[in-house]
DNA sequence: TTGTAGGCGTTATCAC
DNA sequence: GTGATAACGCCTACAA
């Protein structure tokens, strides 16, 4: 295995300075005085030998791992899990810690597992997150690590929890097609029973109400759940009933399916019907045509304010308090969105 | 942090033995016959009392951390990510093994950190891998630990690697297009110089010749990139100065702008022509309009692989040749491939 | 069949 | 200013 590295013994020998001088140089040790011409030895030494710290020796001696795990449901296809790991794990990276990734299928007795390596390796903190934005319970068995629910709340709100304002981005989705002189603007929901159904369907409400028109339950065509099929079945729905301008739809998916409910209305996207989707799904927001205007979830910021919360906490003893956090989405503009129709 | 741990010495001593017999006992060392009774007792004791070896000491005892680190470039949004991280991380954890994540910008310092980073955390072996197909060379300081090319191949072949069988994956796509009875098949080819370009194509060519079906340069037509609108731009180029029954795309997205071409060519998919795409992002190929029939890359299967040949390598002391292993593609039926339209 | 002692690489404490 | 020592939790050669 790996041949052997240098050590700090090594470094001491041959700088002529015992080990514990070498650690104290190294590591800028505030109460003793090393003298400047010491120091300047030992560090010459060590950076010859390229040494680098045994990150396991100083966790073991100091009980303290920089180390996080993301424990999280099955990594699925969807770009939820590349964002938010790599908000996590840049973040993390760039203040010396390392991140360590747990999939659990869902199924309790294997996320006992998941939580075993968590002790095991000591690591020093948790994100648990989740691939929709919901409420969880965290198991019993994570008591005294501290974590951070990510994506989702906190059932009992005793953790600290960070997730995407839903309103927020119902109302700035509206305000987009709003600002673009729409007046009769359809909603294409979702079914499923989650927050984000709600929250986006009353930002949008606020946003027609802000802007003096009126919110009518009508124009707000709820589908079975949130597929492209589903989609396509409610906006056509929408269109054949009542006569928007504009579609604002739960996601990007459901955005495909209402172009091609459009399309079979003869209306142009988006000189006939503008539209605007939710998740930035850029696999598809970028591919379909029109270009898709469409709110981005902030998977990534998530992940950066989790961990850097957790490390400040764990590193500066900073408190961590159970503070629920929304984060806003950001309006990603391409060209599904433009003036209505003049008549 | 975290209330401490019961250690091998609190189980000794309430179970009336030594640590060493708690050591033996629980990790049934061969040559050492513990009484089966007391095996039995401390195991008791080890499970009241929630007990679970630090890895951490164990790791720095025994010079391995039972921890793999998977290198790569930045995570994107495309299915690359996740499928492969998931593939690694499921094998590696079912193991007993742990997976650590660092990504890196592609800046070369950037890569420097988290080399430092693999032998700071006496990582056991490595995964080097790649978003795209393409050739490789590993930087010389991750010298010494065992390295697994991933998704890529190893420019000077020296080191082992798991990458897709583009021919195969080609060669099927095309089969199944021949299955359905189509004879005049074009391929809408990316222009980027990478394995992927050639490798399917010559698949194609072979099952087409494997078919009795003559190749043709004319029903090939390369794109600018890879990108939706290349694949528009290609299609219709085949499509007006040919008359293809069927496309082989090179990927969803270009298989997207097929689409279109053949909308505005008033051909209807799959009725008047035929679609298979390559990668199953199935957020794209679920989502449109009919479901596109694709190849599925073997993200996860290649990490699995990796995962486990390098967890053997160093476990069983293995050896870990220099390998070169090409894993298929598997088709995936949507609805976007019928028989050709009868004359 | 079980126990003692030493060491993996580091750092905190305290003595010199 | 610098260094000896012990300890973090575990495993193993060797002794009993």
């Amino acid at each position: 295995m790996a041949t052997r590295r240098p050590s700090i013994r090594d470094i001491a020998e041959k700088a002529g300075v015992s080990p514990t001088t070498v650690s104290h140089a190294l590591n800028r040790v505030a109460d003793t005085r090393i003298s400047a011409a010491t120091i300047k030895r030992v560090e010459a030494v060590a950076a010859e030998m390229g040494y680098a710290p045994n990150g396991l020796a100083r966790a073991l001696r100091l009980q303290r791992s920089n180390t996080l795990a993301m424990i999280s449901e099955e990594i699925g296809t969807t770009p939820y899990a590349g964002r938010l790991i790599l908000g996590a794990q840049e973040t993390a990276f760039s203040m010396g810690w390392v991140l360590i990734i747990l999939t659990t299928g869902g199924v309790s007795n294997v996320e006992e597992r998941e939580i075993q390596a968590v002790w095991q390796h000591q690591v020093d903190g948790v994100l648990y997150a989740t691939t929709a934005h919901r409420y969880v319970t965290v198991p019993a068995s994570l008591e005294g690590k501290p974590v951070y629910v990510v994506n989702a709340e906190s059932a009992n709100d005793r953790l600290p929890s960070v997730f995407p304002d839903e309103f927020q981005g119902g109302y700035d989705a509206t305000m987009e097609l709003i600002r673009n002189g729409h007046t009769v603007i359809g909603m294409v929901n979702t079914g499923e029973n989650i927050p984000a159904r709600v929250g986006r369907r009353e930002g949008y409400r606020k946003a027609l109400e802000d802007s003096g028109l009126r919110y009518d339950d009508a124009l707000v065509s709820a589908a079975e759940s949130s597929f492209a099929h589903d989609g396509y079945v409610a906006a056509r729905r929408l269109l054949e009933h009542q006569h928007p301008t504009a579609l604002f739809c739960f996601n990007d998916r459901m955005a495909m399916g209402a172009y091609r409910a459009a399309h079979e209305a003869r209306l142009n996207v988006p000189a006939d019907l503008s539209v605007i989707g939710f998740d930035n799904q850029s696999i598809v927001a970028d591919a379909i045509y029109p270009g898709l205007t469409t709110m981005a979830l902030p998977y990534y910021e998530m992940g950066a304010l989790a961990v850097r919360n957790l490390i400040e906490h764990v590193r500066d003893d900073a408190p961590l308090e159970a503070r629920r956090t929304a984060l806003p989405s950001a309006l990603i503009r391409r060209d599904s969105v433009a003036a209505p129709p003049s008549r």
